[in-house]
Formats: C-alpha cells, structure tokens, sequence
DNA sequence: GGGTATATAGTAATTATTACCATATAATAT
DNA sequence: ATATTATATGGTAATAATTACTATATACCC
C-alpha cells in the first residue's frame, strides 16, 4: 500500500536534516528525488522515477537521477532493491538453494542450509500473488574483499 | 565448491538428452555454454561465459551466447539468479522486509513476515563471508499478469 | 549580497542486451 | 552416406541502462 502523505512529508523533513547532518546540499531536485521514492512503494528505476519527476520539473536531467540515487545509496538514505542488477547471471544448478552476495564485489556463492528451505510464507499478504518459490540473499562482505579494505 | 567431473559429464549427459527430448538441436555451441556452467558455481554472466568459451573456441559468436542462455532458461534447462537484472531497482523504505516479485512482469512489491525477520542464518559454510543481513524474495505471478495468460 | 565548493544539465562514451539477416549445420528421411 | 530442411549461428547494427566529462548554475556559509 501506499504511504500516506503525512508519513511522507515526516520522511521528507527527515530526509533533508539528514542532509545537513551528512554535509550535502538540499537542492530541489534531490527532494523530489527522495520525495517520488519515499512516495511509492513501487521500486522504481532510475528512467521511472524520471518520467514522474519530468511532469512537474520538465528540465531535470537523468544523469542527476543516477547521480543523485548513487549518492543516496553510498549514503545509506535508500536501498537499492536488486544489487545484483549489472548483468544477468546464469546457474545450471537447479536445486533449491539460497545465495550468498559480496555486496563489494557482486560475487555469488551458493547457500546451502535445509532448515531454509521449507520455511512458512503462506502467512500474509498474498492474495493476489500465485507464489512459486521463494530465494534467499544474504548480502555481506566476502574475505577478499574484507582483506583489501584492512 | 566447483563440481566433480564425473558430476558434470552426468549434467551433460543428460542436458544432452533433455535436448533430444524437447526437440532442440544439439550443437557444440549449447554443449559449451551448458558446459560451462555446469563446471562452475560461480553464476557467471553471458559476458564472462563468453571468455571462457573464446580460448578454446575463438569464433563463437557473443550472440549465441546471449540466445542460448535464453533459450535454456525459457526451457527450464538454467536458471537466471537475478530475474531482476534489467535495472537497478530503489527504495526509500529502510525498514527490514523481504519482497514479492512477479516473474512475468518484474513488478515488486513489499512483503512483511514477522515470523520471517529473525531466521537463524548462522548455521553453515559463513567461514569466508561476514554476513550484514538478509532479504527473502518471493518469486511469484501477479494477479494481473495471471488475467493476461487466461 | 558575495564567494566558493558542490551540484546540475547536457552530451558523449561505455556496457549489457536484443534485433536482424545471410550463411551454416544438426537432424531426418532417403 | 547424401540430400533436404528447419533451426541455429555469426556478424553487425540497434537499443537500453549506466557512467564519464565539462561548462554552468546554485545552495550555503560568511
């Protein structure tokens, strides 16, 4: 469901004294930005979030969307939903299995763990989604990476 | 770990065969690419498949890559760890929750589960990675998805 | 209001993927 | 084994997503 509006203007308020907490500037177009993400509950893209924000702001340009959405990222002040979404990757393993994700390096390792596999996801909300399965990421830093950082 | 040997000439036995079965033709081209991935538990992209393939078989073409993965993933012979690879995907919502994905028109929506915030991952083969958290991705088909098909 | 570091717009370049088409080849029947 | 044919491949061009670059603009500190 979607916010409401009250709860999005408290994010809002939120979102631009953060900014000044981090040291960056409030410009307009990075509340609108923050204002369409915090608005929907629809994970857009980058070309997305651009054609709402067109509507109003006809002039913005679509590397500010990128850049800005990079920098909220490296901030911590949104989530990117697929971190996986450079290119496609393929497995010819086609047993049910869980993946583990170097959110540094985008490498995957396969998860094994059975008391994962038969969980309970009948609980909520799916009336309208015909589940098929499920997958779980854990995202983390693997070693190499670890080690280039220390 | 990377599979045996004998392992992956059983995979490749019967992707063979599976082939034969659904009707598709058998070339050297689909045997290295399945090949390819069945030696490896890396998840390698078309890209990555294509270097390998190149050093023993320097004219196949980038294309056939990038057909023949598609043709197997539609025949359920691979399968695709990040059907969201198209583009990158935001949130504004940093609340931990998990994510409903339709696999037919890549719509997301969010998924709450308390029961599913605090699954004990600890369990397993973590020696390499140091693990920061977890997101459960529910594969699925939309209702208006399901309404197009009947 | 003026000065300055940071942000934006616009365009070009890069990367991943798909479309197209002429040629080649696996599979089938002979 | 050979000819036939539908399917697959290779090569190139087109498209889509993202990033790089640079001159101009503007938020913020004084």
């Amino acid at each position: 469901m979607k916010p409401e509006n009250t709860m999005v203007e408290n994010r809002i308020s939120s979102f631009i004294s953060q900014c000044k907490d981090l040291g960056i500037k409030v410009t307009p177009q990075r509340v609108a930005i923050y204002r369409e993400l915090a608005n929907t509950d629809q994970h857009p893209s980058a070309e997305s979030i651009y054609q709402k924000i067109r509507n109003y702001y006809p002039n913005i340009s679509l590397t500010t969307i990128y850049r800005t959405l990079e920098t909220f990222e490296k901030l911590g002040l949104v989530s990117v939903v697929n971190i996986l979404y450079n290119a496609a990757r393929y497995d010819a393993n086609l047993e049910p299995h869980h993946h583990l994700v170097c959110v540094a390096c985008k490498k995957v390792e396969d998860y094994y763990d059975n008391s994962l596999m038969n969980l309970d996801i009948s609980k909520s909300n799916l009336a309208n989604y015909k589940v098929l399965g499920y997958t779980i990421q854990l995202n983390g830093i693997c070693r190499d990476c670890r080690k280039k950082k220390s």
